[in-house]
DNA sequence: CTTTTTTGTTGGAAGTCTAAACATACTATC
DNA sequence: GATAGTATGTTTAGACTTCCAACAAAAAAG
């Protein structure tokens, strides 16, 4: 039941209906593919006159290719499989992070082309800027693509960590890399002329991968909530199949919801967020058993010993690493329990280095969720591990290049 | 950019651009009336025969109504306004306290007839949808309605305190009324045979109210968030418009977001909710210098000495009183500023007793809001007082009956 | 009274989806 | 191998929309 808002809405024209079924067959071709013009018309419910027509169009457009034909062991004229033509452009992603910047390749429905790379980061933005255009003109060559990213490429998406508003393309504060107000995209616009650049934070990337998945078991529910758990803790929330924003581009910052208002400082400067209790950096403080203040530069033994080795060391029977382990489940437990009362979603997505670690913390986390939801039926909501082998930043920095082109229309 | 749901999906057919410039015309109409064909069609930007034709079909319907004549003091045919046929139904509302029952009459767009009435709220289930019989039919009579609610009733709207399932029409837990598990719906269904009954919980009622209002300042804006602060804390979130109601129907609790995990007891078992810091009980405790416990039965002296009762001690100089209040503004302050982190809404609006004090505790919650958000925008997010006179879960329990027919038609 | 301006209506053009008939291509079977 | 049967994809006519321009109606200004 949604409010039209009587001073910003769309009308509907001639061409609302057909663009409406336009982007439904895109998107299902890309869900269904290979799938014909009959199945679609079954899966639409609408006859085969209408998609064919439609299917026309995108063919014309070249968004859409025909393939070899279906080879069913039923009687009857055989279908033309149809597909989304992904050769016909290509996406850049970048997860920028404070040790290494990964970047990886894709066909314009995402689908990695070539091996993902990575670099170090620059931290002075200048040459940030300029090594990126050296590294993808490399990577470009390397997959035999245009070096000349304006020819064909659909754009570039960066994943940044730190607070950024994608829509003026300002990184508002990025500690890990000592950036305040960096107009990032104004710098990239001119690297790469004619392309457009797309900004966003790693815990609504990292939703909008999910969202935009093409895997099918995803795309069935509407509303869900990723959580990135890393260095800091990035969230996303999806209501409706759409990555909520807000009205300064900063929604989904739970990582900053409390625990504890008296508990130990956090990076915001403020005390007991829930990032101060399960960032890595916590997790690591924990078990070399000092305060835990992320306020402070990092301590040495953090630089060279990371979260990874905790968790080898956990699984090779150090106690002290599983306590360490045990206690940010707990906590990132009572944390789930918080995000699930709130926004009932179908399922929470979790992400980051502490998923190497699942089998281990799974039962505590699990616990805890139960101990604070507020029903039976909030406490038994679906928690899915998204591997770092997924890349879920990468893809969905990819994602905003490619996702718009599928996009619902706006209407009413 | 919103992802289309491949496995649950709404095709264009021919209606339906009609269906959403319809609901469109309708939303216009409600807002701007009184307001002629040629004002639609310049809002719409549209040309005026469209308009004419969609009209027609509404006048047929019943739906709107024409009025006088404009009298402009400007040359050219007079136009004729139009209204929305509010007379055609009406809606009832009710907010049901554990103390008493509020009731209130409205047209089909939910502008007041008559006066609120109140009752004593029966506990036990049959006795309570037995007087809301008896009640129904008196207040109807009184305005000079039909007494037998099926004839012209759009339908009756239900804000209950508690857990509730709007869907299958069932009150999980009403700790107030001591309710666990009971079917009202099925029970009201049977009372006022072929009325539809809608039940909603407080927080997310109140959200309603302000989507649905007719003001036109509060329309302008499609993501907010209403806290209700009175025995519980409920919450609403609204996004793009749209009340977010979660897989389980129970979303918005954000009222059991601990502040601190190992902090006071709530009524809900966990430790240190919002709720438990915030709510009129806690505040009450806080003046009594009582341990702070929503577990237990309350006791006698709040039963006799209310939230207003401390709001009218703290003006009269009560130090003990304003000491307690500011406590409890702080504590609004940091919960606020925990959603606010999550999710960056455009206002926030704020319901329930403790607005009666909103001038002495504004700063201490203000200034609570700035020291836990995350960027200075956020920290200037509005926050506005909605005064007990509104009546904001009177409101919400209409908008459940009203608001259907002016809404958005769900496509693709 | 005539001109100007605004409102509301009408008829047809252009662009949708829809339903039915049709052509095409393949399998199964006699 | 011919024929019947079946599924796919296309064409054509129909119904329903928005869109555009012209037109009638009504009121104020000159």
């Amino acid at each position: 039941m949604r409010n039209i808002n009587p001073k910003n809405f769309t009308k509907a024209t001639r061409g609302t209906s057909r663009e409406i079924n336009r982007q439904i067959i895109l998107t299902l071709i890309r869900t269904h593919q290979p799938v014909s013009r009959a199945d679609l018309s079954r899966l639409m419910e609408t006859n085969r006159a209408n998609i064919t027509l439609l299917v026309n169009e995108l063919l014309a457009e070249k968004l859409v290719r025909e393939g070899a034909q279906g080879n069913l062991r039923v009687r009857g004229r055989k279908p033309t499989f149809l597909y989304i033509n992904s050769e016909k452009g290509f996406a850049i992603g970048l997860d920028v992070r404070a040790s290494r910047t990964f970047m990886m390749v894709t066909d314009s429905i995402g689908k990695q082309i070539g091996h993902i790379v990575s670099f170090p980061t620059r931290f002075d933005p200048r040459e940030f800027v300029s090594s990126l255009g050296v590294q993808i003109r490399k990577a470009l060559q390397e997959v035999g693509l245009p070096s000349s990213p304006a020819s064909s490429c659909d754009g570039i998406g960066i994943v940044f960590p730190g607070m950024v508003d994608r829509e003026s393309g300002i990184v508002i504060n990025a500690p890990k890399l000592g950036w305040k107000q960096v107009h990032l995209i104004e710098m990239l616009e001119k690297e790469f002329e004619g392309t457009p650049i797309h900004l966003e934070n790693s815990g609504r990337a990292c939703a909008l991968s999910q969202i935009w998945s093409s895997r099918r078991d995803s795309s069935g529910q509407n509303d869900s909530v990723f959580v990135s758990v890393s260095d800091g803790v990035g969230v996303g929330v999806v209501v409706n199949g759409e990555l909520i924003r807000g009205k300064h581009n900063t929604a989904g910052e739970f990582g900053h919801v409390p625990l504890s208002i008296d508990g130990p400082e956090c990076s915001c400067g403020a005390h007991g967020c829930w990032e101060a209790y399960i960032s890595n950096l916590a997790t690591l403080s924990r078990y070399f058993g000092r305060n835990i203040s992320l306020r402070e530069p990092a301590p040495i033994e953090t630089l060279e010993f990371t979260i990874e080795d905790l968790i080898n060391k956990a699984r090779g029977g150090d106690s002290k690493a599983l306590t360490a382990l045990n206690s940010t489940a707990r906590y990132l437990g009572l944390g789930l329990a918080s995000i699930i009362n709130a926004l009932d979603p179908s399922f929470v997505d979790i992400g980051g280095e502490i998923t190497e670690a699942w089998d281990l913390i799974e039962p505590q986390v699990r616990e805890a969720v139960k101990e604070r939801t507020l029903t039976k039926e909030l406490g038994k909501t679906t928690i899915r591990i998204v591997p770092a082998v997924e890349h879920p930043r990468l893809r969905g920095a990819v994602a905003l290049v490619t996702a718009p082109a599928f996009a619902a229309p706006t209407v009413a």
